[in-house]
DNA sequence: AGAAAGATGAACGGTTTG
DNA sequence: CAAACCGTTCATCTTTCT
């Protein structure tokens, strides 16, 4: 937690409140829930949001006082003008709604989410009635009014009125269209916007669970409300109140229900009536997202929890992920041979050359961009100035260039990032998995640092071996170089049909000869893009050999993971919202399967 | 030869955790 | 406090296409 004392970011705010108490008790999964909620189109944040109040003293005193325009405009839109007491208790709920780092987390300007966020700005409904009881209000609009539907229109453009009429926005609609396909039913798109929904809105609830639920939910208690909001407020700052209590807690040792050197006591697990198979699924991710990122993934996952798992612990380099998935924990056991677990087993040429004090026995993760030659020639250059002993301020600048770019020793004062050869056995890949067919070094790199650590997800998956000795049926999201598959391979598991979907045709071409090399006897189906597997499509698929038995999916960590510098936005990113399609695919196939029963 | 496409190298913080 | 982190973007060099 950094010391951002005064610095609370008050901007970005999703400041639904009461409307969050009903989405959160609605489960986002099942095709047959309807999220219906009360607002009304409005058309663009902007325009809301540049229509300022008519007194631009009191903007600029609230301004002064640190708070966000977009705030104030909103506070003095509940209140009115006259009243800055009230101003500034909205004001300073909102803040302490807010009082939570999680959401210095930017949404997109133009993402549907934002436009929530501004359009919420204008809708008293959608904003927490208690602050309406003292408010007179002369223009009640109705939530439930509905316009008549014009039946010639398309199908699309019907679904999106409908869609509308119940009270989403233009761009929440449209989104859920372009994600469900044209022909998704209106129960599909709701379920899809509740779900998205509930994305955004229950990473702020989770932090602020306690004082809503102290404070009930009935309104009338506005006084009480605001001066426990302020307590805990308080409190939260002087550390009396430990919010992580409901916040999941990364594992340490990172072992998630074991791992084969330290097989933990817990060999059983209970897993929500919803999680249960058909079919199996088990969903990837970085383990060190931003704050509340695992929440959703868990609520929307069927409310499992992730089993957080560091690589290292099978093999020599670091990968710290989470896995949500409801497979059996017991009876696994590890791929053979067990692969090298230190640098010097890994890399034995490089114990030649490796100084005392060096004190590395594992990488860190292998990532999708490597260290260059020129830095390991600085370095070189760097330590030829000293001895056998160099400087403990050298030793440490170099241990620090090292322990960043993965370097390894491979000759006297000589460092080198690793090979993509290396990447693919210590990820345990076979090797020359990814060389060649007209892939450059430098996507090799790309491919490979986004991968399964395959000994890692073998181990998870090793359960399913008793179960399915005939094969399975896969359907593999977001495939990349094939981990899953291949793990599956080396585990003994035969695949039958295999549904691969896979936006990169490099790595598609990986897969495809993988598969012919290793004389796989079953099926396997290529697709692009995830976006355009719908369940007409996955119907198709179940309907020709039955159903999926397992659906992985490791979901694009851009837009959470740490090195990201530029657009580390959370769940809502553009490529790590994909993490929806998954959710959306995976409950589409296990409505589908209900059915086919 | 020149444009277009591709490959490589380097600079770019901040969040989260123990 | 240190330590870690499935990354993005831009400039420049290299290769390929026209």
């Amino acid at each position: 937690m950094d010391g951002n004392a005064s610095g609370e970011d008050y901007e970005n705010i999703d400041w639904d409140t009461e409307d969050e108490l009903e989405i959160q008790n609605i489960v986002p999964s099942t095709c047959s829930n309807l999220v219906t909620r009360n607002a009304s189109i409005v058309g663009n944040g902007e325009a809301s949001s540049s229509a300022g109040p008519s007194n631009p003293n009191l903007l600029q005193h609230f301004l002064g006082m640190g708070f966000s325009e977009q705030l104030i405009v909103k506070a003095i839109k509940e209140n009115g003008e006259a009243n800055t007491e009230s101003i500034l208790e909205s004001l300073l709920t909102y803040a302490a709604l807010e009082d939570s780092p999680d959401e210095l987390n930017p949404c997109h300007l133009n993402s549907p989410q934002q436009q929530q966020c501004v359009d919420n700005g204008q809708l008293s409904s959608d904003y927490d009635e208690s602050f309406l009881d003292d408010i007179s209000e002369s223009d009640s609009w109705s939530g439930s009014e509905v316009a008549e539907i014009d039946s010639s229109l398309p199908e699309h453009e019907k679904a999106l009125l409908s869609l509308a009429n119940m009270g989403y926005t233009v761009e929440e609609a449209s989104a859920a269209v372009a994600r469900c396909g044209p022909e998704a039913t209106i129960a599909e798109l709701t379920d899809f916007i509740g779900a998205a929904q509930m994305a955004k809105t229950e990473d702020v609830f989770f932090e602020e669970e306690k004082p809503k639920i102290s404070i009930g939910a009935n309104g009338g208690l506005k006084k009480r409300k605001l001066y426990e909001l302020e307590l805990w407020k308080r409190k939260k700052r002087k550390g009396l109140i430990n919010e992580e209590d409901d916040v999941l807690r990364l594992p340490n040792p990172m072992i998630g229900f074991g791992v084969p050197t330290d097989t933990m006591v817990v060999t059983h697990r209970t897993l929500p009536e919803a999680a249960i198979g058909p079919p199996f699924f088990y969903y990837e991710n970085v383990a060190l997202a931003p704050k509340g990122v695992w929440d959703t993934i868990s609520r929307f996952l069927y409310d499992v929890q992730p089993e957080f798992v560091d690589s290292k612990y099978f093999c020599a380099t670091a990968r710290k992920r989470g896995y949500v998935h409801n497979l059996p924990i017991h009876n696994r056991f590890p791929l053979l041979p067990l692969p090298p677990r230190t640098i010097n087993d890994a890399l034995p040429l490089t114990k030649r050359w490796w100084p005392e004090w060096d004190k590395r026995t594992k990488l860190n993760c292998l990532q999708t961009v490597i260290g260059s030659a020129k830095l390991t020639d600085r370095i070189r250059k760097a330590l030829e100035k000293w001895g056998d002993d160099p400087p403990l301020h050298v030793q440490k600048y170099v241990i620090e260039e090292c322990r960043k770019w993965n370097l390894v020793w491979v000759g006297k004062n000589k460092l080198a990032p690793l090979e993509p050869d290396e990447f693919e056995m210590l990820l345990g890949f076979p090797r020359n998995h990814t060389r060649g067919g007209g892939i450059s070094r430098t996507d090799r790199y790309k491919s490979l640092g986004n991968s399964f650590q395959v000994d890692t997800v073998a181990y998870h998956l090793s359960a399913l071996k008793d179960m399915f000795p005939n094969g399975l049926n896969l359907l593999s999201l977001f495939s990349g170089i094939g981990g899953a598959e291949v793990a599956l391979h080396r585990l003994g598991i035969p695949l039958k049909n295999v549904v691969s979907v896979e936006i990169s045709e490099a790595n598609r071409d990986i897969v495809r000869s993988w598969w012919e090399q290793t004389n796989q006897k079953g099926n396997l189906i290529h697709l692009a893009d995830v976006q355009q597997l719908n369940g007409d499509r996955l119907e198709q698929f179940m309907g020709s050999f039955g159903g999926f038995d397992l659906i992985v999916g490791g979901s694009p960590c851009n837009n959470l993971a740490g090195s990201n510098r530029v657009s580390r936005d959370g769940l809502e990113g553009e490529q790590s919202s994909l993490f929806y399609d998954y959710f959306r695919i995976l409950d589409l196939v296990k409505c589908i399967m209900n059915k086919q029963q």
